[in-house]
DNA sequence: CCAATAGTTCGGCTATGGTCGAAGTATGAA
DNA sequence: TTCATACTTCGACCATAGCCGAACTATTGG
């Protein structure tokens, strides 16, 4: 019966504003100073160092040291991965508000999650790689031949991805779609390579453009993103 | 930059002490009356009965009046299936306890996350019927013309299960295994098809217990649960 | 009808925790 | 060395919200 308050202190952490704030700042996986977090949640600068300590002290940011600066960064890919899942949930539940601005069609177009590729275009990238046979729905996803051939084409290093400790696909539930997109480090990397070709930029906070090139380019590779 | 505090708002509810332990108290899928709730969070009936209208306002839990009863139920598999989530985040998060007592190990080995099977037994479920292809991996996991076959012989009704709403297969995160194991319709009917059978028994809180026919039937048809 | 059980509502107490001003530390620049 | 910027720590204030006692409503059973 002591399982209840272990879910409880991680979530009240998350359900502070400030701090909600902060950490949905943080969400398109970049690090940021104390200051332009302070500013992003509307607290001063004061108010957000205490709530960054308490974010770090219970490991869901990481912080490094930078000349005079401070950065805080989400911890990884799964503390992502729950805000997500939490947003479907706010939006399931009735609290979702009736202000859907401008920005947030584009926010349900292309966005970021952490560091890869969400929205309608990430789960047609996920659904397009799997009618193709390039990733195999399993319960974990896994590369096929065929996907590990095409993902080189593209100019991913597949045997880099495939040393570091991050799962290479990894199936992260989109809050706006309600269905998959691609994560892991697989997802992250198409999403580097996709911004280095430029077939999308980075918009302020986590909102991508894609170029018109890039949207044919995508188009073409894994089908076009209306469902 | 109003998005933050959509999240906010639901984590906050399960922030609360007392209604984390009444939202994990309703984790097994059953339904319970304020009181059995208002024991189980350690408060007063005044104050569970506060805490339970927000909750239902907040569409994570329903109720359904009976006599002088009220029973309340989460609101979906998906509401469970975020608690799960946090509980993962919680565990990798420093926050876990270090009291394991043996209750935690009963609890790992096999429990009721909503309705279907989880823990070790739970992901050796999922893991066998992929191995044997009766569930192909997918984005969302999806049965094989075999499986189909196989569940039926099992005893489910899978027509049944299609008329519904709910998606048939559906991977859930398992926070105590850190893999996924099967929710969904059809979760939820391969268990209770093993209570029936009287494979398994519920315990006391999530807890189940595989009987000894139970144990040979499962390792049979799934392969042994240890990994 | 009355008594008992289940649950809700109200009001007031209290504590937790978020907030910011002010003062303190560290780093870099002039 | 001196000043400025970036951040942390301390202390005090204050609002929110959790909690329970008491009174009220509803359902059941005798």
């Amino acid at each position: 019966m002591k399982e209840g308050p272990v879910i409880a202190s991680v979530a009240a952490l998350l359900g502070d504003p400030a701090r909600a704030n902060i950490l949905t700042a943080l969400m398109d996986g970049r690090a940021l100073t104390v200051s332009e977090l302070a500013e992003a949640a509307g607290v001063t600068l004061q108010t957000a160092s205490g709530h960054l300590s308490k974010l770090e002290a219970a490991n869901l940011l990481t912080a490094e040291k930078q000349g005079r600066h401070r950065y805080y960064r989400l911890s990884g890919p799964d503390v992502a991965e729950v805000l997500e899942a939490l947003m479907g949930l706010a939006q399931r539940t009735g609290a979702t508000r009736v202000r859907t601005g401008p920005k947030d069609a584009a926010l349900r177009s292309a966005r970021t999650c952490y560091d890869h590729l969400a929205g309608e275009r990430g789960v047609a990238l996920l659904r397009g790689a799997q009618r193709q046979g390039l990733i195999e729905d399993g319960q974990d996803l896994a590369l096929t031949d065929k996907g590990r051939a095409f993902f080189a084409a593209f100019g991913i290093d597949l045997a880099a991805l495939e040393k570091g400790r991050r799962p290479v696909c990894r199936a992260c539930l989109d809050w706006s779609e309600r269905r998959s997109h691609l994560g892991g480090a697989l997802g992250a990397a198409v999403l580097s390579r996709m911004i280095e070709r430029q077939w999308v930029r980075r918009e302020s906070g986590r909102v991508l453009t894609f170029t018109r090139e890039g949207a044919d380019g995508f188009d073409a590779a894994f089908g076009p993103a209306a469902r």
